[in-house]
DNA sequence: ATTAGCACTCACCAAAGCAGAGTGCTAACA
DNA sequence: TGTTAGCACTCTGCTTTGGTGAGTGCTAAT
């Protein structure tokens, strides 16, 4: 592959700062006004003629200006792109609205969400912690009802379950305390995944020594438990498209918005199985066919080197990058921190 | 006031049920053909001048059709409109998902909110029981770790709440035994909110058995569970009033997806403090100013009289309320028999 | 009281003309 | 040889113009 020489390279970048803030194809003339690149709107031209070529910028159409392609995005934040230092004002705010102590994780989820979007100006997207993969630290069992056995399961990363389901009445108080006990002793520090498929192998063996009906009731509580917990996702400013001109079209603002109410989809796009830091999906490199008019940013945050949860921006191709990945790298450290000081 | 003789009734009906369908304004030439009216155009015309001077109907422009307004709306919805029953095939469907056994409240509701929102095209509110008002079942105390407690509230309603709040570290088990003791035998069958009122007039003396960090933990519980406690509403379908013609302007479409994002105000307009079964509000009626395009279709659900929750459809003024009536009233039963199943 | 007829109004649409920004190419320049 | 000025050309977006159709109000006939 060719290399572009610095003055590509310089001019490229030109194309796609302008056009990240103007939305407007940029022209040659107005780009050698704008930016002090010392070389004429002729030259610029047959540099831009080159690009085109090799696939960075595209025309809309003959006698416009030119558009950076995903291609050029990707070139762009690769190596061209420099993170926008965060005002210092905001960062305070959010490592303050953030470090404070919030009570439950949901809180702190949906906080962060807000703030993010807040500050990018993009659509956010906060994923919970798996409940699978948390871990158990303790389960307490508590009948509600002559039909109802409530089972409250706290797990290592704040999450707190509360399936409800149905038991036949005949199970004694002190029943409920023995089971939990057993449980609790058996498979605490375990992910609750591993529980599941665990107890199936355990119950006909150790569990003899409960009441009969305690095969059946396992079985049930962790299908009330699976059903409960869906995948649990926080958005925020998903208004905020409306004011991107390449939503201005009714249908892509309906598609998008369509979009962000399908919870598999968006957790599907904002995790990377891969697992770096940070993930940057420009455009077309997009899995999901729907968004390949939009660009994600996401980070993790995580606790003891296990990557809780995901975080992250959606917007469209053009979008600030430098500054999206500043606040995403701040809030993610910052996430991370506040778990650890909870656990 | 007038009142309108029997052929300006079924003009008006004829031009509220054609708009309603065709969202066009519509002529005198263009009724008299679709309707059997047996008058000439000639003669409607003079009605529709009547029925504008009485502002039951509104010309966008000269030598436009008719458009009714929300006072001819409210005389439609008042005396004109015939309940449209819904297909013997979709009753059953919406029968079968609602009264399912639902281990969560949680679920019902969210389901409920899906086939509102399915069943009329609108976009779909489903208010939960407001924690304050629910009437403690039963308490339960569990320490989570050395800073940490959890409360976990069962009430009548089927919510089930679990605020976490920090303590001291030097609270016994048999403390909170203790605690829990108490406030289940003080406060069964109590609401939320006259539980906290009350508890501070007991703490000084009746608290005084216990532990004197007591004083502190109940306040502090209340207030987290106050904080988790927000306004807690399912909507559904929001993105369906891109099919309506009325939100093809980009920043009305805008301005009603924001106003979906508040649920303050959403809660407010939903909300029927005069408290009948169904309450019907049609545009400028609305007390919130920004959605004086809209109507709102809402109903109660209740157990033992005492309501509940509401659950409805917002939608352009241009509803189809003869059919949204019908599918909220049934569900609107069907909920309240799915709680009652319950408790 | 109703209706046919008629002149008139206005939104909507398509075609036409115009201005502006941008391009590619050629030829001159350093 | 790389750079730049100049120029003819292209294409979008905006405004103008004219025609069409649905609808109205009024008047006069039924």
């Amino acid at each position: 592959m060719m290399m572009l020489n610095d003055r590509k390279l310089m001019i490229l970048q030109a194309i796609v700062r302008d056009y990240i803030e103007s939305a407007e194809p940029v022209g040659s003339r107005s780009l050698s006004k704008k930016y002090d690149l010392g070389i004429s709107p002729a030259t610029i031209r047959n540099e831009m003629a080159d690009l085109e070529e090799l696939g960075y910028i595209l025309q809309p159409h003959t006698s416009a200006g030119r558009v950076p392609s995903d291609k050029g995005y990707r070139l762009y934040v690769d190596q061209l792109m420099e993170i926008k230092q965060t005002a210092d004002k905001n960062r305070v705010k959010i490592k303050t609205e953030l470090l404070r102590q919030y009570n439950e994780l949901e809180q702190l989820l949906q906080y962060t969400s807000r703030l993010l979007s807040e500050f990018t100006s993009y659509t956010s997207i906060v994923l919970a912690p798996q409940v699978k993969k948390s871990r158990l630290k303790q389960i307490k069992l508590t009948r509600i009802d002559d039909a109802h056995l409530l089972a409250i399961f706290v797990t290592n990363t704040g999450l707190i379950q509360n399936p409800v389901f149905r038991v036949p009445p005949n199970l004694t108080g002190d029943d409920l305390e023995k089971i939990a006990n057993f449980l609790n002793q058996k498979f605490a520090g375990m992910p609750l995944e591993e529980i599941e498929t665990q107890l199936v192998q355990t119950l006909q063996t150790e569990l003899a020594q409960f009441h009969s009906t305690v095969h059946d009731i396992m079985p049930e509580m962790f299908r009330a438990l699976e059903q409960m917990s869906d995948i649990s996702l926080y958005l925020s400013g998903t208004t905020n498209i409306f004011n991107f001109p390449e939503f201005s079209d009714l249908t892509r603002a309906k598609d998008f918005l369509t979009l962000m109410e399908e919870k598999q989809v968006i957790s599907r796009m904002i995790t990377d199985p891969g697992g770096g830091q940070l993930k940057i999906t420009i455009g077309s490199e997009n899995q999901v066919q729907r968004a390949r008019e939009c660009s994600i940013v996401s980070a993790t945050y995580q606790v003891d080197d296990q990557t809780l949860g995901w975080l992250g921006v959606i917007g469209p191709t053009r979008m600030d990058y430098g500054h999206v990945i500043d606040v995403l790298d701040q809030m993610s450290r910052l996430m991370s921190q506040a778990l650890k000081d909870k656990s």
